[in-house]
DNA sequence: GTGCGGATGAACT
DNA sequence: GTTCATCCGCACT
């Protein structure tokens, strides 16, 4: 299978790409353990005109540095100080765009990713929301700023299609803050799928 | 230096 | 449905 190249996450559209990267697998190789799962719901993140952003305005700092980093690089922080959040930074150098990875149907390295999880019977649980996903994959905070074209976090096109009316689009979860942005149909998941992360 | 709050999840009632 | 764990990142009323 080949992964996806630096190509696919510099096009401009991060929304497009928020949508082509449903079907994808995401796979990690973390403490020699391999796992992967196909990409069931993504948000985009559209830099300095979103609010909802980490770079809105322009804001640079530590943690969001690696968003204007070229497309094809993970960008992972700490959320409620618990929980990491996995996200893809997309398009060209300096443009600090990005998308969140909210569920995933798991595939390879389903006994790690229980262990990494506790729990011991498989169910939607394991990783249909965007933290517990990132325990089940292994990935940390130390994992943000890799490349996603190297052997720690990489994603495969598997020819896994899905109709265009199975498509669901809506609001992104939990950023009331950004206002009116927060009304954008920037979330995109499969409909009817098992996976998708539930939300309050 | 310090205080506030978050792109959530789990365990409750 | 509600509460709360838990801590870094950030701005500085």
């Amino acid at each position: 299978m080949v992964k996806l190249d630096y190509d696919f996450y510099q096009q401009d559209d991060v929304v497009l790409i928020s949508k082509q990267l449903l079907g994808k697998v995401i796979y990690t190789n973390i403490n020699n353990h391999i796992t992967s799962g196909i990409i069931i719901e993504t948000e985009a993140y559209a830099g300095v005109n979103d609010r909802a952003s980490h770079a809105y305005g322009g804001k640079l700092t530590n943690r969001t540095e690696i968003m204007y980093a070229k497309g094809g690089v993970s960008y992972v922080y700490l959320c409620y100080g618990i929980h990491h959040l996995f996200n893809i930074v997309t398009n060209k150098k300096n443009i600090p765009h990005a998308i969140l990875i909210r569920a995933i149907e798991p595939i390879k390295g389903l006994e790690v990713m229980m262990r990494r999880r506790g729990k011991t019977r498989l169910d939607n649980s394991l990783t249909n929301g965007p933290g517990i996903l990132s325990m089940a994959l292994g990935i940390k905070k130390i994992h943000s700023g890799i490349s996603l074209l190297g052997d720690i976090i990489w994603i495969e096109d598997h020819n896994i299609h899905f109709k265009s009316t199975e498509i669901v689009s809506s609001t992104r979860i939990g950023i009331d803050y950004a206002k009116a942005d927060s009304k954008l149909l920037w979330r995109f998941y499969i409909k009817n799928n098992d996976w998708v992360s539930r939300i309050s």
